[in-house]
RNA sequence: GGAUGAUUAGCUCAGCUGGUUAGAGCACUACAUUCACAUUGUAGGGGUCAUUGGUUCGAAUCCAAUAUCAUCCACCA
C-alpha cells in the first residue's frame, strides 16, 4: 500500500520544524542528556564542552561563522552520540572598538551625535542594538543545525562575566603584571582610541621623503660640512617632515664614515630653533636616505627606543586626533599633519634648507578596523606583561599539552609567544568593560606622579599651581570607594581591549573558576575558529586560562579554512560580493551547505564558495530522502511489528555496514571531516542506494508480503538504512532526522535520531 | 627582511606513518532510464603528481636545492 511521504526533502520548511523537535527534547542541555542516557541505561562517558566562538554582536553571522558552526556541531553531534553529555555553549562578542565605530556610523546615520549623546546613553542604546543582532544571530545558528545549549547561551557585556573579567584584573594588579605606564603607543585618531601592536595592520601607501638640511651650530661646523657636504648641514631624509618639530636628535652610524667626525656636534633644528647633538647609533642604516636620521622619540617608535637608550628628551607636537599641539610656532598649532606636513617643506624650501622632495611608496601602520594611518603618541596606559604568561603557554604548547591543526600553525603560535611584548589593555572607549579602578586625587595627577618618580603630591601642586584632591593612590573596584578625608575619586573612562574579556571566555562562560558548570565541564576539550584571530584568541584564552585556572581551556585548536567569494577574493560587503547565508539555506538547506563545508574548508585552505558542488550536496540530501522512502514504501503495514522484532542476520552486508561506521568514526575523532563527508557519501549512494537496495530490490520482488525472505531481506536494509542514518546525523543531522521521524511515524524507530548511540 | 604552508584531472581539493593500473566532488562525452530519486544509472575521456637532484628493491609520499603562489609576522627613517 501506497504511504504518504512527501517527494522531497523539503529543507526550507523541515529543516525549520526539525530544529523545533531537537529543542523541545532539551537534549543539547547536558544535564539533561546525562539523565536521558541514565534513564536509557547507556554509558556515561565523561561530559564534552565546546564553548563556541562568539560572533561580533554588531551584525549578522556570515558564511565564515556558518562553517565554524558546522565543524562545531559535527563533533558535538558524535560526541552527544556517544554517550557524552555534551555542552555547546554559545554566546555573543560585545566586540569593542567595531561595534563602537559601526554603531557610532548607525548613528550618525540618523543625524545622531554621539558626543551629545552621552556615554551612559551610548551604552544603553548600543547594547539594545546587539540585542537585535544577536536574535537574529541565533536564528542562523540554529537554522545550521547548530545543537548548542541557548539556555545558558551569554554575552560578552552580561555581570556574570564582567564580574570574573574583573577578578582576572584584580589578581594581576596584586601579581604585578597589570600597570599604568607612559609610553608610545598606536594611535588611531579616527576610532580615537590606543591599540595593542597587535591591532595594527601594514599597508603599503604612497608618501613623500623629503631631503632636508639641518644646519651646525657654530661656524666650524658649518665650514666642515660646507667641505665635506657642500651644504652647511647634515641632510637628513624624512617621510614625515612634521615630526621634525618634535625631534631632539640626529643618530648617525658610528661605522658611517661621512659622519664620523660630526657625532656629539650639535646641529640647529630649522623653524623650532632648537639646538639638538648628533648622537651615534649603532642601529641607523647606512643604505637608508643619507645615513643620518632625525630622532622623534615621541612620534615614532624606533625613535621612542632610541631616545630612551641615550635619554633624549621628548616632545610631543601631534596630540591624539592627529592635530599639531605643544611647543610649536603658533603658526602650526592645530594644523592636520598632512597640512603641517606641505607648510613645513614650503618654508623650508624657501629657506634654501630642502634638498628635494621624492616620491615614495613605503608600508604605514593601520588602524585594522577603520584603515586609519596609525600615529604614534605618547600617552598613558594600561598594560599587562603578558611575558609569564606566555611563558607557561609555550611550555604547554612544546609539551603537547595543546595540540594546534594544521601543525604549521602551531609554530607560527610558538613564535608569537616567544616575541611577546607587553599588551596595552586600555582603550578610551565607551563600549566595553570599564576598567575597575578609581583614582584618589584624580587620574591627571596619578598618572604625573607614576611617570616622574620620586615627585611629591607637593611637587605636583606645584607644578600645576592647584591644591591636591587626594593621595593619589588608587583603588580597584566597580564602586566609588568611600571618602575618609574629603578626598575625591575620580573613575577611570577607559574599557578594557575587547580581547581581554573573550580571551576568557572559556572559564568566565562556566561560571568562572568557582562556578558550577565550571566544575562540571572545565577544561573543555576544543576550540575551532578561523586562523585569522589565532593571536588575538587563541593566544589569549591560553594565557588567561593557564593563569586562572591553572589548566589549559581546551588541547586541541582546530583551525577552519576561510571561505572566499565564487571569484576567489574575500568576501565583503564593501565589494558587493558576499553571499548572504539565507540564500543558501534557501535554495540548498543547511544540509547541502555543511557537506560542502565538511568537503571543502579544510584547516589551512581557502576555500572559494562552489555553487554547484553545494547543489551536488542537496542532491546527495535528495537521494537519502528518496532511498528511504522507497525502502519504506516496500514494507507493508502488515510486516512492521515482525520486521522490528526480527533478529537481523551477520550478513555481508551487515558486516560491511559495521566496518563503514568504524571506518567514519575513525575519521571523526581524527577530525578529519572531509574523508568522513566523503566516506558516507560514498557508501550510502554508491554502495547501499546503487547496489544493494538494487539487489534486495530483485531479491524479493516475487515474494508474498510476510513471506519469509521479504521478512529478512526489509529487517536487514532496515538495520542497514538505520545505522547509516546514525552515522551521518553528525554531518547531516536535518535530512537523517527527518527520515528518523518518519520510522518513528511507522513504528519502525523510536525517539530523536539525535541521542541515538553509536 | 623573517616565518609557515602550498604546487596532483578543466575547477576545488583528498591521498595518514613510502608498496601493485594516482582518487573524490563538480564540469565534460556517450548510452540507458521517467521503474524510490526537480533525476538517476552505466560506461568513458582527461594527470611525465611544479622543476632538478638524492635516499630506497620501490617516491605524489622522505631529503636537498630551485621556481611560483598564498598567508602571517617585522620599527625601515
Amino acid at each position: 500500500m501506497q504511504k504518504e511521504i512527501s517527494k522531497t526533502f523539503e529543507s526550507g520548511k523541515r529543516e525549520v520544524e526539525i530544529y523545533q523537535l531537537w529543542e523541545k527534547s532539551g537534549l543539547s542541555n547536558p544535564d539533561i542528556m546525562k539523565e536521558y542516557l541514565e534513564k536509557e541505561g547507556f554509558e556515561v562517558k565523561s561530559p564534552f564542552t565546546i564553548t563556541l566562538p562568539p560572533p561580533n554582536a554588531n551584525g549578522t553571522p556570515h558564511l565564515g561563522h556558518m562553517c565554524g558552526y558546522a565543524f562545531h556541531d559535527v563533533i558535538g553531534r558524535y560526541n552527544r552520540m556517544t554517550g557524552h553529555p555534551t555542552l555547546l555553549l554559545p554566546g555573543k562578542d560585545h566586540a569593542g572598538i567595531q561595534t563602537e565605530v559601526v554603531f557610532t556610523k548607525h548613528l550618525a546615520s540618523q543625524g545622531i551625535d554621539k558626543q551629545k549623546m552621552g556615554r551612559e546613553e551610548f551604552y544603553k542604546e548600543c547594547y539594545e542594538f546587539c540585542i537585535v543582532n544577536m536574535k537574529e544571530a541565533r536564528e542562523y545558528e540554529q537554522r545550521i543545525g547548530l545543537s548548542a545549549d541557548f539556555s545558558r547561551e551569554i554575552f560578552t557585556l552580561d555581570e556574570r562575566l564582567t564580574k570574573i573579567v574583573y577578578e582576572t584584573f584584580y589578581k594581576m594588579y596584586e601579581d604585578g603584571l597589570v600597570y599604568r605606564d607612559k609610553r608610545i603607543v598606536n594611535q588611531c585618531p579616527n576610532c580615537k582610541t590606543a591599540l595593542a601592536d597587535i591591532d595594527t595592520e601594514h599597508e603599503e601607501r604612497r608618501g613623500i621623503f623629503a631631503y632636508i638640511i639641518y644646519p651646525f651650530v657654530n661656524e666650524e661646523g658649518k665650514k666642515l660640512a660646507k667641505e665635506k657636504f657642500g651644504v652647511e648641514g647634515i641632510t637628513i631624509a624624512t617621510t614625515r617632515p612634521e615630526t621634525m618639530l618634535g625631534d631632539t636628535a640626529i643618530a648617525v652610524n658610528p661605522n658611517d664614515g661621512r659622519y664620523k667626525e660630526f657625532i656629539g656636534k650639535k646641529v640647529l633644528l630649522p623653524i623650532a630653533n632648537r639646538e639638538i647633538p648628533v648622537i651615534a647609533e649603532e642601529e641607523t642604516d647606512i643604505e637608508t636616505g643619507t645615513g643620518a636620521l632625525k630622532i622623534t622619540p615621541a612620534h615614532s617608535p624606533i625613535d621612542f627606543e632610541i631616545g630612551k637608550k641615550h635619554d633624549l628628551p621628548i616632545v610631543n607636537v601631534i596630540d591624539e586626533d592627529a592635530r599639531m599641539t605643544g611647543d610649536i610656532p603658533e603658526r602650526f598649532k592645530g594644523m592636520g599633519t598632512i597640512d603641517c606636513s606641505k607648510a613645513l617643506v614650503k618654508e623650508l624650501d624657501e629657506m634654501g634648507l630642502l634638498v628635494k622632495i621624492e616620491n615614495i611608496k613605503h608600508e604605514v601602520a593601520i588602524c585594522e578596523r577603520c584603515k586609519t594611518a596609525i600615529e604614534p603618541i605618547i600617552s598613558n596606559q594600561w598594560y599587562l606583561n603578558v611575558e609569564s604568561l606566555a611563558q607557561r603557554a609555550l611550555e604547554a604548547l612544546k609539551k603537547g599539552g595543546i595540540s594546534v591543526i594544521p601543525p604549521g600553525q602551531q609554530k607560527a603560535l610558538e613564535h608569537f609567544y616567544e616575541n611577546i611584548q607587553p599588551w596595552c589593555i586600555s582603550r578610551q572607549l565607551w563600549w566595553g568593560q570599564r576598567i575597575p579602578v578609581w583614582y584618589s586625587g584624580g587620574k591627571k595627577m596619578f598618572d604625573w606622579l607614576n611617570e616622574n618618580k620620586g615627585k611629591s603630591i607637593q611637587d605636583f601642586e606645584k607644578e600645576f599651581n592647584t591644591k591636591a584632591t587626594g593621595s593619589g593612590e588608587i583603588f580597584l573596584g566597580e564602586d566609588m570607594p568611600e571618602s575618609q578625608n574629603g578626598e575625591i575619586w575620580e573613575q577611570e573612562t577607559d574599557v578594557f581591549d575587547t580581547w581581554f574579556s573573550s580571551g576568557q571566555w572559556p572559564y568566565t562562560t562556566l561560571g568562572g573558576p568557582d562556578g558550577e558548570d565550571f566544575k562540571k565541564y572545565y577544561p573543555t576539550q576544543m576550540m575551532i575558529h578561523g586562523r585569522d584571530i589565532l593571536f588575538w584568541w587563541t593566544a589569549r584564552m591560553l594565557m588567561f586560562g593557564l593563569y586562572r585556572t591553572d589548566q589549559v581551556p581546551y588541547s586541541l585548536a582546530l583551525l577552519t579554512g576561510i571561505i572566499l567569494a565564487p571569484d576567489g577574493s574575500k568576501m565583503s560587503k564593501s565589494k558587493g560580493n558576499g553571499v548572504e547565508p539565507s540564500e543558501v539555506f534557501e535554495k540548498y538547506g543547511a544540509d547541502a551547505l555543511r557537506m560542502w563545508y565538511y568537503s571543502d574548508a579544510l584547516p589551512g585552505s581557502n576555500s572559494p564558495l562552489r555553487e554547484e558542488k553545494i547543489k551536488g550536496n542537496r542532491n546527495f540530501v535528495t537521494k537519502i530522502w528518496n532511498a528511504s522512502r522507497f525502502i519504506l514504501m516496500n514494507i507493508d503495514d502488515s510486516e512492521v511489528e515482525v520486521i522490528v522484532n526480527a533478529k537481523v542476520n551477520e550478513t555481508e552486508r551487515v558486516k560491511s555496514t559495521k566496518a563503514h561506521v568504524k571506518k567514519v568514526k575513525k575519521y571523526i575523532e581524527k577530525c578529519q571531516f572531509n574523508l568522513g563527508a566523503e566516506e558516507i557519501r560514498g557508501f550510502f549512494w554508491h554502495q547501499v542506494c546503487d547496489v544493494w537496495i538494487e539487489e534486495v530490490k530483485a531479491e524479493i520482488k516475487d515474494h508474498e508480503i510476510g513471506s519469509k525472505v521479504r521478512i529478512e531481506k526489509l529487517t536487514e536494509l532496515l538495520y542497514i538504512l538505520k545505522e547509516n542514518l546514525k552515522i551521518m546525523h553528525p554531518f547531516i543531522p536535518f535530512v537523517t532526522e527527518g527520515v528518523w521521524q518518519e520510522l518513528v511515524k511507522l513504528g519502525l524507530a523510536k525517539g530523536l535520531l539525535m541521542s541515538q548511540q553509536i
